[in-house]
DNA sequence: GCCAACGTTGGC
DNA sequence: GCCAACGTTGGC
């Protein structure tokens, strides 16, 4: 299994939304390198759901229940999305302050790669991330 | 195929 | 609100 980090604005998509609505489609992707990860994810991968802009911190995980599909919201066809369900919310948000205080933390793509909205965590980052949410 | 101009994201 | 980073577009 996989385990990976998806960005929303809170405004477009939040995680109360997340949790009033249970599964939601990921739509809305348009950058090659995230749409290769949505590519990339399957059934039951795990993923961090953090909030850019406003909060900016990871507040809960989901899960990926259908793999990639073409995005309907996406006139070229060129971008596809997953669908993902709730599955629970973090007891202590982790902030981008805190992850970025953690050199062992120090090469995830959040940080690297500001821009990028869908991103691979790697099993070691899961791990010290989760520790941080309890 | 290069690159300038432009648009967007997201932290600060 | 600003701006750095970076992706995309379109003229050549």
């Amino acid at each position: 299994m996989n385990c990976w980090l998806i960005k929303t604005e809170p405004s477009t998509w939040s995680w109360d939304d997340q949790k009033k609505n249970k599964t939601t489609s990921w739509d809305g992707v348009r950058n090659y390198q995230a749409s290769n990860n949505l590519k990339a994810m399957k059934i039951g991968d795990l993923c961090f759901f953090y909030h850019s802009v406003t909060g900016k911190s990871i507040v809960g995980i989901v899960q990926v229940i259908r793999t990639y599909y073409p995005d309907s919201t996406d006139e070229t066809g060129r971008f596809g999305m997953v669908d993902v369900g709730y599955v629970k919310e973090l007891a202590k948000p982790v902030s981008l302050e805190t992850l970025k205080a953690d050199l062992r933390l120090s090469n995830m793509a959040l940080i690297r790669q500001s821009r990028l909205s869908v991103m691979p965590i790697s099993s070691e980052e899961w791990k010290i991330i989760l520790e941080y949410s309890v």
